[in-house]
DNA sequence: AAAATAGTGTCTGTAAGACAATATCTG
DNA sequence: CAGATATTGTCTTACAGACACTATTTT
């Protein structure tokens, strides 16, 4: 029944509503400790001048090559450039209620992305007016873009507890100390340095030494930190739980 | 950039390439112990003969009302009905590979669902022939829904970890062998009973006594079982991590 | 009686969290 | 030197998994 449904309709795509589809990203990075996402400021209607999740149409090409490009658009690198290959990119989930833009039906495809810090995109001369916010200071962005931002920054919390995908948000050798700044800004709460290193030290692949250390010790004193580089676990065994609040039972 | 190009798309909704945009589902169900998935079999082109997750496209409405329609249309019940009360519905993911589906560009939003035993649909009457079958001798679906069945069946095995959903596979009241034997179907092995039980016990919310018992012992003997409700937690503190295995690490 | 199952008790190894201690830097 | 930080050590508590045991019920 409903593959004949299916079968007719194809016959003449344009008998069913338009419908748009496009995706939106939720890029993340830390700056000066702070969790910030890449936001743009809306020139038109609807929502003009509220600020938004960067976005576009789907072309002709995979959902997730869509969101490769439109964020590379945003910050004004190419796809294919050294910054964007470090970028860890993530479906998150669609949003597709009927009335989400005034306009017309329009499904977005929302993307999670980790990155280490990028160029600012003020700077990179093409790019759109994107820049990066702390995400504790935003709110009322257009469309429903709050509650994918909510839904994005969940998931984030949630991925660093059983991936090792805090290493996506630091450079290619970094210190146990790094790593706890990525987790800190993250969940939002201070960790303890010395069960956190322990704990990330003895976790099979998540890290792995690199045998040498910081050239210097730290802004306010502390000696040197040996350097590491992310290891080829996929998941954490065992996990590093955040410590658990009363949300978990109604 | 984007949003100028948004604004003036929308005055022209046929402007770009038509997209369809479905919903499909994975309807999972314990029966006699093994997971079983809903399924249909297409009668048209492409794919005809092919067995397929039930789906359809996506009305005036929101993607989870689509997906709890479809649900409900191929399992003969009306989703005010109370067996599709008692359904688990999530979002799992969305797939929108540009030639995922022959006839034109097909994005469909994928739902697990998550049912205790329903009524058969082929006794169902009006129902489509949709009927269920076994997970593990499941293969060679149209389309891309291979990939949707398997991404629904690891979302399912990790859900059962941090999560009281097995009890959306079961009654209303139910034994700790009954949720056992989710957990068993699901995960694909046996678990240590003793330990088990002990387990979901010592889990806050997870279950909650009504004090009573089953009627009878087990079929092959055992004393009366003490029967549960689903409790109020939203996830599982501590987690029932599954027996990890070395898919952890590349 | 025999077999199966529900539920509990015990023991061991691992891991988490709270501190404490030490060594090494920067200003 | 004073203060900060990296790293390691210790101790306590919690929990997972292995195993054993008892009680209850069906065939």
């Amino acid at each position: 029944m409903t593959s004949e449904r299916e079968y007719l309709d194809a016959y003449d795509p344009r008998a069913f509503p338009a419908t748009a589809v496009t995706v939106d990203v939720v890029a993340l990075t830390i700056r000066d400790g702070r969790l910030h996402v890449l936001l743009i400021e809306r020139g038109e209607h609807p929502y003009a001048g509220r600020k938004a999740l960067p976005g576009g149409f789907v072309r002709e090409e995979t959902l997730d090559d869509a969101a490769r490009r439109e964020l590379a658009e945003e910050t004004g690198l190419t796809p294919e450039q050294d910054a964007m290959r470090r970028v860890h990119l993530e479906q998150l989930g669609t949003f597709g209620d009927p009335c989400r833009d005034p306009r017309m039906r329009v499904v977005s495809v929302a993307y999670l992305a980790f990155a280490p810090s990028l160029p600012d995109p003020r700077s990179g001369g093409d790019a759109a007016a994107a820049s990066w916010f702390p995400v504790d200071e935003v709110s009322g962005l257009a469309f429903d873009h709050d509650e994918i931002l909510s839904a994005g920054l969940e998931r984030a919390r949630s991925k660093l507890e059983y991936t090792p995908l805090a290493t996506a948000f630091v450079g290619s050798e970094f210190t146990v100390a790094e790593l706890r700044a990525v987790y800190s800004a993250v969940w939002g709460e201070d960790l303890h340095a010395g069960n956190f290193h322990r704990k990330v030290l003895s976790v099979p692949g998540f890290v792995e030494s690199t045998g040498a250390t910081t050239e210097r010790g730290g802004e306010r004193g502390g000696p040197r930190a040996r350097l590491y580089r992310a290891g080829d676990a996929r998941l954490l065994h065992p996990a590093l739980l955040r410590p658990a609040s009363e949300d978990d039972v109604r």
